[in-house]
DNA sequence: TTGTATGCGTTATCAT
DNA sequence: ATGATAACGCATACAA
């Protein structure tokens, strides 16, 4: 038969060789791999020693053609807001998303954010060029995002789209994190709480410590630096921080802010963390070695990468998706903050 | 005949159904999107006609499982030396050159730079999971790089590998440049220009830049800052500034490097550009909204990414490679060195 | 629980 | 200059 004159070539071993060494059908040894059927164990366990000897690896390729997945997800980064996001939070996420979808077969285009190249967008959607959208700190608004909303594909978010609120997700539970750090600083000995973000909050992440604020402080200050940059925050804190009634802690949604609060208060001298407490949403791994280190939420970026492509593999394996995934985030208390204790 | 059966059905055409509308076979329409061979022009419009009539866009999956190949790159970004340069240089690079692969059909999947996560090499490289490997500042000594030498695999990097001299690489001509900006400098009324860049110089560029310096330059100071990071080059030209026979101007590698500078000079009192001028290398999208606007090589990232997937595609499809690419850089002037005139 | 046979949409080989 | 047809390597509907 036909089967028997496959895979006698030289070069990778092919199902088909697979069967053979594991004298079972190339069904068999299909549904081993794919897990869509229940095989017998000892016929599995033959399956994969067979396998294993050969060295096989199923064709991404040919699996893409015989199911008509192209096993490639648009993936967006935030590219906007001056030098944004991307460090430290990009390069503990990227490496992490990458390994977790090379595991399971994915690879990636990209899509720049906001004002982006215009076309790549219907180059991606109009045609199934890709499986399934991956959004990192998805703003509203985004083009790309309103055209994902109107086609078919599927995608998920790191972080929320709130208007409205999009399906699939994950994110860390911010309004947690907001109340843990304004205890802290309570325990702490600090008094007076200012909030430091953005003017508009157009991230969930950014709504969901405004409004969480808002609710645990309703009396404190919030503050908006023009971006999320050190000297941006340096120019904000300077102003707010040059007032008699100035506040005794200082909560940024982004590090970069955090250093330009340190750097303001350097300059007009005042001590951290004596007369002022500094914490910070995110950017962990830098702060932790600025001088002085800094109280930080901690993202883990690397575990929400990993669960972003669990999500959108199993949306695309028809296996129920988690549904809303909330990932753990941590408090890292540090010098920035040690008024007592 | 089977043919006719085929492609009948809803969804995309196919390759039979514009090749019945063409009135051809699929051997020509296949041959008219490659490019593999000479089409009669007035065959190959009424091809080009009937494929624009209904939408048709080759598969890439089938093509993948046709001709042998993955369509995936490797991507390896620099991801060390602390909070690197991955931004501007890296928003404007990876939107281009991801833009560039889309047209043809490539996608991607991360490698993380040095320490990495291990087994991610071998994953990619002990099976045909890429067609070749993109490196962008490749580092001397990095474990992926020296496995990818040891392997067939093709590769391109972004700068270039010295040790031993890479074959295919896109970089810009870094000496030409340091020479220019040292006129500039000398032009403006400079005349004791000193150079602040890495200890170590395991990228091409640095290594380009500090050669370059010290052969027009021989008698000129060369500084070291612990890494590309604002604080690391203020840090470094404290030092280098306090001094009585200090530079009256300053070269760096890392556009966060010359934002140190700016600092520590302010910092000490000394004017710039009247008693400093500063040059930086990169960062041209930032640097030239700082305060003072920074001079600076702009080394137009787009395009170079676009030019390193030119030179892979070519490489995988067996077109003659154009060899090394050099793209043009640009001396772009500003008020940091704005000494005279 | 397992196997047979067909389809997925191209490219490539060999003809004509 | 163009065609017919066999790979490419898997998944899956249908059988058994």
């Amino acid at each position: 038969m036909a089967q028997e004159l496959r895979g006698q070539a030289e070069g990778r071993a092919t199902i088909f060789e697979v069967a053979e060494q594991a004298g079972v059908s190339i069904t068999t040894v299909s549904h081993v791999f794919s897990g869509k059927r229940r095989v017998n164990p000892a016929t599995r366990r033959r399956v994969h020693e067979a396998a294993a000897r050969l060295a096989y690896q199923p064709r991404l390729t040919a699996r893409a053609l015989a199911t008509g997945r192209t096993m490639t997800l648009a993936l967006q980064l935030p590219t906007t807001l001056g030098e944004i996001a991307l460090n430290p939070f990009f390069s503990e996420l990227l490496p992490a998303m990458s390994a977790a979808a090379i595991e399971r077969g994915y690879s990636f285009v990209f899509v720049p954010g906001q004002e982006a190249l215009p076309g790549t967008a219907e180059l991606l959607l109009g045609q199934p060029r890709v499986d399934a959208a991956v959004l990192v700190d998805p703003e509203e608004g985004d083009p790309f995002v309103e055209r994902l909303r109107a086609s078919a594909l599927p995608f998920v978010t790191l972080g929320r789209l709130l208007d409205p609120p999009n399906e699939h997700w994950v994110d860390n539970d911010h309004a947690d994190m907001c109340r843990r750090l304004l205890d802290h600083l309570d325990e702490a000995g600090y008094t007076r709480p200012a909030f430091l973000s953005l003017p508009q909050a157009r991230m969930s992440l950014l709504v969901d410590y405004l409004t969480a604020f808002g609710e645990l402080r309703p009396e404190a200050p919030v503050y908006a630096a023009a971006e999320f940059s050190e000297h941006a925050g340096c120019e904000a804190a300077t102003e707010f921080l040059d007032a008699p009634d100035r506040p005794d802690a200082v909560i940024t949604t982004h590090h970069r802010l955090a250093m330009g609060v340190v750097r303001a208060a350097r300059d007009l001298g005042i001590a951290i963390p004596a007369e002022l407490g500094v914490a910070t949403v995110g950017g962990n791994a830098v702060v932790a070695h600025a001088r002085p280190p800094l109280t930080s939420i901690n993202l883990f970026p690397a575990s929400a990468g990993e669960r972003v492509i669990e999500v959108v593999d199993a949306l695309l394996s028809g296996r129920p998706a988690d549904g809303p995934v909330l990932v753990p985030a941590e408090l890292a208390p540090r010098e920035s903050t040690r008024r007592r204790g």
